[in-house]
DNA sequence: GCCATTTTGGACTGAATGGTCCAGAATCGG
DNA sequence: CCGATTCTGGACCATTCAGTCCAAAATGGC
């Protein structure tokens, strides 16, 4: 019928959220793009639209993994662990130029806040269903009697995103490995959440 | 002896960080800087030397700003409450379009990270600073007796810059001010500080 | 009022940007 | 093996970028 696709989209779009996740929307050039996925510029266009789109299904994907990441393993994990697993998991036992990147919806949010605003409340909402999974986590276990508290799951919820958050810019830093361990621990412990596996 | 200068170099850097602060480094141009400080090109590079040097002095200029509202009005403050002073005054009672900015430092260490590591480990000593100021204040508490922790003061101070950091991304977020209000008011709870003034 | 000295406005530069366009290549149904 | 259709490489585009440069303007000392 007609000349087939010589790429993998799914390919070239990891390698691109990979490379927004390191450098960020604006500091990711379309060449740059380019050579990371492995395609050339007619394919590029065809295939995602443009810089601006593709970097939305970036983002996008960006947030399913990590969703997927805090479903995780088994459906029924108690609710408390879940929130330190996913720190640990991705803070603490990642590979270091992985955590080094910190979030892309954390960096999202911050970088285009004022460039792209539609940009920046884009990442926002998807982590704000990264906050809602929180609540649930919460929910359950308070529903369960594991975690007595005066406070709202929201409210629970709310904190542990500013924690994820507070945690995702330390992540950026240079800063050892041992002190990023130790201020996981020192935020879940705050949360009267359990700081072991 | 010579033409003066037509300009208060200290009202042009202001201006300048204000533009930094809102639209990032990169997405700051340098017409768009010229504009803000009201100079020429020739005066701007006479000046400053160039975009990026004058950043380095925009973000010390920030810093300086930071620490002194937490080094605030009286010497003797009590240590406990000067956190929960600092987060009210910067993300709550400021005028909103003031809080959206969020914090210069840490719009910095993200942006910067991969772009200019230099610049980004720049503004991370500069949150170092602050996070030293944060450890005197538990430190005094602690002497005085009035907080009882089991947790080293450079733990508590490493958790309060984290939660600053992740209420400062939630401020740039639009969130209603009330939802930042009880972000900040959980936080500080949290860490056993004072909720109220 | 003139001169040495410094600042100023704005023209100019080369490089890089994201995006468009088209000729040629690759495929499959006939 | 040919032709309709789609994909691909890369030339090309206008725009924008940070930074340089110089002639003209403004000053204070004389």
């Amino acid at each position: 019928m007609a000349r087939p696709v010589e790429f993998d989209r799914t390919d070239a779009l990891e390698a691109a959220m990979r490379l927004f996740w390191i450098q960020g929307y604006q500091a990711t050039s379309l060449p740059g793009l380019l050579d990371a996925m492995g395609i050339g510029r007619s394919s590029f266009y065809a295939a995602f639209g443009g810089k601006r789109s593709l970097f939305v299904e970036a983002v996008g994907l960006f947030s399913a993994r990590t969703r997927e990441i805090l479903m995780g393993p088994s459906e029924a994990e108690a609710g408390l662990k879940i929130i330190g697993r996913f720190f640990r998991e991705t803070m603490i036992d990642a590979p270091r130029r992985r955590v080094i990147r910190g979030c892309l919806m954390v960096n999202t949010v911050l970088e285009m806040a004022e460039a792209d605003e539609e940009l920046s409340c884009f990442a926002a909402e998807e982590l704000a269903r990264v906050e809602r999974i929180f609540e649930r986590c919460f929910d359950r276990a308070q529903r369960a009697g594991e975690y007595p508290s005066q406070r709202s799951t929201s409210d629970l919820a709310a904190h542990a995103m500013v924690l994820n958050q507070g945690l995702r810019v330390a992540s950026r830093k240079r800063v050892p490995r041992s002190k990023l361990k130790q201020s996981v621990e020192t935020g879940l412990s705050l949360l009267g959440l359990p700081t072991t596996d």
